[in-house]
DNA sequence: ATGGCTACGATCCGTAGA
């Protein structure tokens, strides 16, 4: 199986791009973050005519996550049990015996602000239910935007991050901690290129200078860890005329 | 020097992203 995440940044201005896309690198399943449309206006007719089935969660304007999936989605669940939250930021969906959990971590704004206490409250709120989650489910991936770079290599130039929102110390433990639930960093299982980022600013031509961030993770339960043979990020769409300001990330599974 | 893009929803600027 081939598990892909994409923050396409607008689903509504990326459709074309993630129909030609996911043509091209043919994912099974594509969990997509920061789709920006209520339900009522998913773009769900153009997708399942390209083959999709689609499960989606969104909103007005903000947020909004969403799965596509070569096979039936089953079990689909939006949110996060018991967690008090007006913002979609969490879809789940089994698809081939794999429990997929699409997330979009909140980006939580600067350092010491009150949307980066959410940003700590949610990633805790996170990792309670991702505990359970791997009580049930063996072949769990948890993909999407996770807005954190974990270490320095994955930061253009870490002495100008340090302390930083995405990158400060707060976060980068609270990712760990969904590590030490036993679940692995696919991309960190192979070797990558040094400057290896999934994310570049709209400004400064950031994009063409590789001034970027690996904020974009694929996330597996230690028995799909063990099956993963593969997992990259695809730079090709962020060099697109308008594109999103992420870049695909890919894992292949041997199940 | 706090800008620099992009998307959205409201108007022709403010909020939010990262």
């Amino acid at each position: 199986m081939r598990l892909a995440t994409w923050n396409v940044n607008s689903i509504k201005v990326r459709l074309e791009q993630v129909l030609a896309w996911s043509a091209e690198a043919r994912p099974d399943v594509l969990a997509l973050q920061e789709t920006k449309v209520p339900d009522e206006q998913f773009p769900r007719e153009p997708l399942e005519a390209a083959g999709w089935h689609v499960a989606f969660h969104g909103q007005r304007a903000y947020n909004g996550v969403a799965l596509l999936s070569r096979e039936p989605l089953a079990d689909v669940a939006a949110g996060i049990p018991g967690l008090d939250d007006d913002q979609a930021r969490v879809l789940a969906a089994t698809v081939s015996g794999v429990r997929v959990v699409c997330v979009y971590v909140p980006n939580g704004e600067a350092v010491g602000s009150e949307k980066y206490a959410y940003k700590l409250r949610w990633m805790a709120a996170l990792r309670e239910h991702l505990a359970e989650l791997l009580r049930a489910h063996p072949l769990l991936a948890v993909a999407g935007d996770f807005n954190v770079a974990p270490e320095p290599r994955d930061v253009h130039d870490p002495l100008v991050w340090e302390g930083r929102v995405l990158y400060s110390e707060p976060e980068r433990e609270a990712f760990r901690a969904l590590l030490a639930l036993g679940l692995c960093d696919t991309f960190r299982r192979f070797d990558q290129p040094e400057g290896s980022f999934s994310w570049w600013d709209y400004r400064m031509r950031a994009f063409q200078r590789n001034m970027g961030l690996r904020i974009d993770h694929i996330l597996a339960s230690p028995e799909l860890c063990e099956r993963c043979t593969a997992c990259r990020i695809d730079r090709t769409p962020r060099g697109w005329e308008r594109p999103s300001d992420h870049a695909p990330v890919v894992a292949d599974f041997d199940l």
